[in-house]
DNA sequence: TATAAATATTAGGAAAGCCTAAATAATTGT
DNA sequence: ACAATTATTTAGGCTTTCCTAATATTTATA
């Protein structure tokens, strides 16, 4: 059984994996993971004896099988309990984050399938986040940044990049939430802030911001 | 913030000074808690530096009001969870408390909160032990033993002494669960054996489980 | 009440997970 | 190609929570 640290590690080595390369490096984990870098030589030796991961010295790291489904099962809960938290308990989307970096670690399978019935099976966790099954599948869903898409061009708002508290809240206070459509008028040149439509209503919004809105075009 | 260690300490402390004396001792405590007598000296003493309790050398141990509150706060989330885990995860009240151990150390009031308001304020958990309010306020139930009932006396069975695993699934082999009426019908002399009846179906209980079973009598 | 038995504390050490400072390897710029 | 910079690892220490063995205190017993 794993400690709720090298939980961590397992889990945040799997998300920047999954966003940058294959490959990660020891600083980017130290910085994500609020901790220096010797500590993160430390663990990944730890893990490697373990073969949860490959490690070579000043080469970086990568996981393998059995890490990458341990990643992902840490990920499971996490998302589960925020969908819990959220759907059952009535919890805004920007204050679950938190609360599920805790319940990730509960360690019971029945508890965790249980709890995946009782939310009938969710696909995606309140942020548009898909929710890996029992056997560790992950739906793949193809979204693009509202930033790439073109003038005129309209789709769904499906999910954030960032789940920054602030970004959230954001998002909460102009009514902008998971599932609806968001249309394209006009892009500036100047600073490449968007004019958007959302139920007939326009306003504009910033690079950064049209940068973390992941939209689904058909 | 306390870690689970210490928290486990604070709520074993309280559960023996509830149940046998006021003052708890090291080998009562190590034992319960699974450890040895110079792990609980050790923490003893870094709780009473903390202020939660008043530790004397070879003297034993009391809680004080603040340790007491927080040992509280931690079995109002265990009862909460095990509420939880029966009434809306469909678990059997001997599959929870192993689970429960592990969420009782889960800190956000928030959450301890909402998920009291989504059972609807419980005050009684599977076991039918009273489960602490916000306040820490315990509602004291008047509970005797089956065993001290007299022949021919009737009542409701409204909790167990012990959680153990053997003895629930023995209770829910027999059908014997939290709320159904009781009656003794006699005592055998030679191993203080009872016959008892529920729903007009007369059975025999050895001792042990009458001692085990904890009654209201009007 | 003296001695034996029990209970409890102290001493010293291990493992996990973190840290800073020092050393080493890799990368970059000229 | 090599010096300077950056990234990574190693060395050595700290804290928490355990442990065993040794010592001290309390309680029980003769
Ligand atoms: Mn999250
Ligand atoms: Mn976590
Ligand atoms: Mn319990
Ligand atoms: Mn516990």
């Amino acid at each position: 059984m794993l400690s709720k640290s090298e939980e961590n590690y397992l889990k945040e080595i799997y998300a920047l994996s999954e966003s940058s390369k294959e490959v990660v490096n020891t600083s980017l984990l130290a910085n994500k993971l609020a901790t220096k870098s010797p500590s993160v030589t430390e663990m990944l030796k730890k893990l490697a004896k373990k073969n949860l991961l490959k490690y070579e010295k000043y080469k970086g790291v990568k996981l393998n099988t059995q890490g990458k489904s341990i990643a992902l099962g840490i990920i499971r809960k996490h998302r589960l309990w925020e969908t819990f938290l959220v759907d059952k308990l009535n919890f805004n989307w920007d204050e679950v984050h938190v609360i599920a970096e805790q319940l990730e670690h509960i360690q019971s399978d029945q508890l965790t399938d249980r709890l995946d019935e009782f939310l009938g099976f969710p696909t995606m966790d309140p942020h548009g986040d898909p929710i890996p099954n029992k056997k560790g599948q992950v739906i793949k869903i193809n979204k693009t940044p509202l930033f790439n898409m073109g003038i005129s061009e309209e789709g769904v708002f499906i999910g954030v990049k960032s789940s920054s508290d602030s970004f959230l809240k954001y998002l909460s206070k102009n009514n902008i939430s998971i599932g609806c459509k968001i249309k394209i008028i006009s892009i500036e040149d100047f600073d490449n802030s968007l004019k958007i439509e959302i139920n007939n209503l326009r306003f504009n919004i910033s690079k950064d911001v049209a940068q973390n809105l992941y939209m689904e075009v058909k």
